[in-house]
DNA sequence: CCATTAATGTCGATG
DNA sequence: CATCGACGTTAATGG
């Protein structure tokens, strides 16, 4: 990891391009390439570049030139040190990942385990289903028999949610019965639900789980 | 700026809620509040805080610990420092903002000032024409008057700008006569080609402008 | 503040 | 390798 905060200007060219004059920013360099610019603002990098690309320095005119090349597509950020406050590096120690709870395959799970929470008499048949206009999230029939389809989305559920879900209905237009299209979600929009109903389809609310799967910090852990 | 190199494990609850055992990371803090926390891979952040969010250090049982604290959504960061190798902080001086082109929006331009990089004969009419599909790109009549209605994509057009396209073209159904629907794009995937034509669309070739509008930077620029 | 949509989106899974 | 879809997407824009 490679840290650098100095004055500087930047230019990107690729699948656009891009020019920033001079001013104080930090650069970051990964051990996977990753290639990074910050200004003092804003959360997402002013530049960057994805993993694999290649960094080298260079000095030209008493000026040092850092070059990140990448392929595939072909870009290259080139960035002119004017001043350097600061330059360091660390070799990090690092071999956890990220455990993560709260995605919409999550809530799917949920709904498998305990169908219950979708309605009562709700026997789940199917993950992943595939039709022609894409994979049905999960399948099913309520106490009725009747066939559910059910499409889930981790946050607010939009108008595109719904179009999504039509699509999946009208595979089974032939049914000789009345297939339910239900929208699982922790909420939806006016627009989205409006087209929803107008579809005779429903809305189950439905927020995704969160606990995670792991041991919390209050244990041995806390130790090492 | 505030760097701060350590050792140290995170918990994020929000929007999800995840947890990251303990491993040296970089986190950054930028002057609007901005939270970050970088591993030694990957050009994202492992968890994030964006602008606006209040952050605090405290102390407990002899261990530093840093929280960030958002509403509006409610999220909430907090890292335990185990071990800090490094912690330092600048005061940037950053006036300037990114010039960027090769948007989607710098094709319509193009496209509006130059209607025969689009074919001979094309006459653009309106530009964000709304409709209850959404808003067009662009739209305008070809050499025989027929009316065009045209999707721009900065990148390689997928069956989801086709599926957009379809969707302003059927805003018109009811017209005498046969609309062109045409998607603008420096590629398009073979899925999506397929369902153009199927569509009886059609897609042109057009890659998104670069050209910056101000100086390079060989001018005195570089002697300040 | 809510809804919509582009983005150098990134990233992961899948064929 | 290309495609497809989710994401704590983010960020900007318009109502």
């Amino acid at each position: 990891m490679i840290i650098i905060l100095a004055q500087c200007h930047v230019e990107y060219e690729g699948r656009a391009r891009s020019r920033l004059d001079k001013g104080d920013r930090l650069i970051l360099i990964k051990k996977d390439g990753t290639f990074t610019i910050h200004q003092e603002l804003n959360l997402d990098p002013v530049n960057w570049q994805a993993p694999g690309c290649k960094n080298k320095v260079s000095l030209k005119e008493n000026q040092i030139i850092l070059q990140s090349i990448k392929t595939k597509p072909d870009e290259e950020i080139t960035v002119y040190l004017d001043t350097v406050y600061c330059a360091t590096y660390y070799n990090c120690v690092d071999t956890k990942n990220l455990e993560i709870r709260g995605y919409e395959k999550h809530m799917v799970d949920l709904a498998w385990e305990k169908p219950e929470l979708i309605e009562k008499g709700f026997r789940p048949t199917r993950r992943e289903y595939q039709t022609e206009n894409g994979f049905i999230d999960l399948m099913g029939t309520d106490k009725d028999e009747k066939l559910m389809i059910l499409e889930f989305k981790s946050r607010k559920a939009g108008t595109n949610a719904v179009k999504q879900l039509k699509g999946y209905v009208e595979c089974f237009m032939d049914n000789k019965e009345f297939v339910r299209g239900i929208i699982v979600a922790p909420d939806i929009t006016d627009n989205a639900l409006e087209l929803l109903k107008s579809l005779q389809m429903e809305f189950i609310p439905l927020n995704p789980p969160k606990d995670l799967l792991t041991k919390k910090a209050s244990t041995l852990d806390s130790f090492f």
